[in-house]
DNA sequence: GTGTGATACATCGTAACACGAAGTACTTCG
DNA sequence: CGAAGTACTTCGTGTTACGATGTATCACAC
């Protein structure tokens, strides 16, 4: 997929891959592989950004020896998703653009 | 609008802008802006990046003494416009992971 | 017991890109 | 004359996705 495209959605996406339940950095990748790939350098970037931000908190647990950290949606990455959502009316409005002028010559 | 989420949006639409009928600059964020806006900078290094990909091509011409330089788009600008619809089946099946995962929840 | 692959996180450098700011230059209209 | 509109250009900056690379542990095969 267009790394492009991909700018917009990747954010939110991580977001909505721990809303329901904390999740760490391995098990969203997973999740998110049937919808969007990304690399773990990506990833953790992203996480980290959002953590800047205070869209999510960070808590380390151990599993197995290994280190995990937890991340944990705040409010405001909630009102993030929201807000998403009533910015995708413009993304359709958008397409829709492409499309009509798409199909008027072919 | 977010600028990440227009990254992936604004080549296609001035190729899409342009399909019909050959444009300047101008005019195309003129034709645009219901729709999305962009700065003059950004328009121009737009396509400047779309002839360099060499899907658009560039004639000046005069217009009430002022240059004008009109795009014209080519086979290959027609194509990324086929392939941006055909990688929007990607995009939706994202959003719909992003509403999935929110609306468990609200 | 040694390799191999999966798990898990981190850092660095790079290239692409949107945009604001500022500039040039001509036309129209009050 | 001055302001606003038309039309294109250049420069610098901040954000960002990603490949490459590294560290470390665990499970399993041979």
């Amino acid at each position: 997929m267009d790394v492009q495209l991909k700018r917009g959605l990747l954010d939110v996406c991580v977001l909505a891959a721990i809303k329901n339940e904390d999740s760490y950095g391995y098990q969203i990748i997973k999740d998110m592989k049937p919808y969007i790939e990304m690399s773990e350098s990506t990833l953790y970037t992203i996480l980290k950004r959002l953590e800047n931000m205070n869209m999510l908190t960070v808590r380390s647990a151990e599993h197995n020896g290994r280190l995990r950290k937890y991340y944990h949606i705040t409010p405001q990455g909630i009102q993030r998703i929201q807000d998403f959502k009533e910015e995708w009316e413009e993304v359709i409005s958008i397409y829709r653009f492409v499309i009509k002028e798409d199909e008027n010559h072919e």
